[in-house]
DNA sequence: TCCACACTTAAGCGCAAGTTGAACTATCAA
DNA sequence: TTGATAGTTCAACTTGCGCTTAAGTGTGGA
């Protein structure tokens, strides 16, 4: 009897249908699955996906497509392959805010937020650019150092910021001329604070694991701080880790 | 055959089960609905969300069963009611989060986040404390003012402080013997920035809204500013709205 | 004491949503 | 050209999960 047909819940009805219809998407488990996997960061062609998933070429088809028009992936041909990813580092973070809700983080009283280096919070990957506390971290003493600076929801590089990035072999010439975002603010789940994503975080991640000052580890989205890295940074960005 | 039973594999896969779960508790549609409602940040029995998700009790019975356990919501018993809010504001940060990726927010380039005061994100409530631009604003000018200052991923209020909010009669010191958090930095999604959560953020909302410098929409987690707020709150903390 | 109300529990039904098998397109490599 | 691989589409099927009916507990008011 009492349909809440009013104009007033019927708006409501509406967004909470937006809402639902994400939360649902995501929440499947085969494509909880496959998100999951692309949180790395990495682009996965739809068989990589099916098999880390444990499904049909058909049902991963199917998942993807859906994923796809939602606008939580994008694809790449390449061939006959087609690479998925995540469609941008929001979907990363709101995947990565998901799971802070799980109920595994045996009771964090309130001050005992100490993270150790091996914990995941730690230093992570988050899509393809650096969080956790040190991708924050990292973000600070960039910022202080006016490599780059705040603007709005985004950062800017200072020319002396570019040219130090320039010593470290990162062009921010061309990086600016690719029409992805080319350096936003990211939050970060378990910091609440910002670190640097967008095309210049990304090359910044990719760069300091080829110098090997970072080190994915396998099949999870943690990284860690080489010696040579801990020093290294230390001296140039006087970041003690 | 490539079933991904290997160490690694088996872990991601518990990771993302526990991801999974909680993603597809908060998308089924009427537990969406319910949750929505629940954003706002007032406690409903269970009729009335009931009611508000067109289902019936024994269905409602059900979905806030399975809600409470995964430790979403929290429940109070009064006499033969039972009160249902969202367990804490991480809840209500997440499902804020998940709304943002709704495809809804038509095309906003880069720097085209202009924000009426009509807006949702302009000024609204998220759970039970201030959001949206007037929330932050707030919070800023809280912070400049040495009202709040800053601690780690709290604020603290300074002995000033504690007078001033005394005046707006805020009672500091009985709020810090709550179990719940004093005043938390909450992250705003449309805004990428800080507000005052914990019970000080639950009890300056009550408190705007009782001395009728804001007033709540009905059905709605918008919250407007009056001509009288304004004026006060630019007399007393030089916030122009 | 009695009845109304708020909410819960259990059993069976039914449908939406994912899976499967088969057929189809497109790319690549002999 | 042929055959192998990557991915998609479609229709038939299977099933998990929410809904309904029905019965039960606990509280409050008359």
């Amino acid at each position: 009897m009492p349909r809440n047909n009013t104009h007033n819940g019927l708006r409501i009805n509406k967004n909470a249908n937006q809402f639902s219809s994400i939360a649902s998407l995501i929440g499947e488990p085969v494509r909880a699955t496959m998100l999951w996997k692309l949180l790395e960061g990495k682009a996965y062609t739809a068989t990589e996906l099916a098999v880390s998933a444990d499904v049909s070429a058909q049902s991963a088809s199917m998942h993807l497509a859906k994923l796809i028009t939602a606008k939580l992936l994008t694809v790449v041909r390449q061939g006959r392959h087609k690479y998925y990813r995540l469609a941008n580092a929001d979907v990363a973070y709101v995947l990565e805010s998901i799971s802070s809700l799980a109920p595994n983080d045996k009771l964090v009283t309130e001050e005992s937020s100490h993270v150790s280096p091996n914990d995941i919070k730690y230093c992570r990957s988050c899509y393809d650019h650096l969080a956790g506390r040190v991708g924050v971290a990292l973000t600070d003493r960039l910022e202080k150092m006016r490599i780059i600076v705040s603007a709005g929801q985004n950062f800017d590089v200072s020319p002396a910021g570019a040219k130090w990035l320039a010593d470290l072999g990162i062009a921010v010439d061309d990086l600016k001329k690719q029409k992805r975002a080319f350096a936003r603010k990211c939050l970060d789940w378990s910091e609440r604070r910002y670190h640097l994503s967008g095309s210049l975080g990304a090359s910044l991640l990719n760069k300091l694991i080829e110098m090997k000052w970072l080190r994915r580890i396998k099949n999870s989205r943690k990284v860690v701080v080489t010696s040579a890295g801990q020093e290294r940074m230390y001296k140039l960005l006087r970041l003690s880790l």
